[in-house]
DNA sequence: AACATAATGTAGCCTTAGCTACAGTTGGGA
DNA sequence: TCCCAACTGTAGCTAAGGCTACATTATGTT
């Protein structure tokens, strides 16, 4: 089956609305790593003057080695730099991409406190919504934030 | 290193907030595709009669293959109800499962859409946000949607 | 009844992202 | 200086979730 010369990507015809979500979403899924990574990184950079590999873990959450390995794969995308046992640098293209999700975590999170969410629900949750917030929807919350 | 008698889950020891955070959205992760599965097992069984491997491969936006392996570990894992060239079912669990995420669909995109979000706009990001709505953030976004 | 086609299932590959266990580097204090 | 502990890196495992290619089953129409 499929014998026609069809556009190529379409899996089996994603079904209307749902199927483009639920794409879009994996798609998110695939950067929230990187996005996670030069947030922390940046962080690093300027609070403690460099960002290392062990640190970088213990606010990930994660082990070094899983850090290590991801650290590959964001140096081969272009958004940070790493020697073997040296500090870790973002990139311009990196240090674009902390900067905006700084901005978009700061938003998210005031306007969840604005809706009287606790502090600490609010990061949690903003932890997980900020990365599938189109920009009308950021847009939205910064407009709707009471001050 | 780590000779210390630690209670043993803690890889690094979490950064206080922030690695929490990323935790528990990693953790919200591993049960996204479980709910988007039986969500959309609902939609159909209810629509068409019966759920079929090819027809939720089509809401997905994967293929049949993908579909099928997870369902393996859905049945494992006792959200659904599988035999060989049969429908697909949802157990009960699964059921409560579905009815909880269509009803916290239903409060996202509604807050979105009142918030001025367009529709599609509104049905993209709730699909990417719904997952990591805590029970306080959804109650407040039930709250404040403007009827 | 037979057969072609659509649906379903299977084999095997890839990538991401976790992990433990172990090996190699570095750097500060004795 | 040298040496040990912390840091960093590597090997190799697991699981999820994608995929293509191919095999098998069901089924509706001749």
């Amino acid at each position: 089956m499929k014998k026609a010369p069809l556009p190529a990507r379409l899996p089996v015809r994603p079904s209307a609305l749902q199927a483009e979500s639920l794409q879009q979403t994996r798609r998110e899924h695939a950067s929230e790593t990187a996005e996670d990574y030069v947030e922390a990184i940046a962080d690093l950079s300027a609070s403690e003057g460099e960002a290392r590999v062990v640190e970088l873990a213990r606010r990930l959450g994660v082990t070094h080695v899983t850090v290590n390995r991801t650290l590959a794969r964001l140096q081969r995308e272009g958004y940070v730099s790493v020697k073997p046992y040296r500090a870790i640098f973002l990139t311009p293209v990196g240090r674009k991409l902390a900067d905006e999700c700084r901005h978009r975590h700061g938003v998210v999170v005031a306007f969840l406190r604005s809706l009287g969410i606790p502090e600490k629900t609010a990061e949690i949750d903003a932890e997980g919504i900020e990365h599938h917030v189109s920009p009308a929807t950021l847009a939205a919350f910064a407009r709707n934030t009471a001050k």
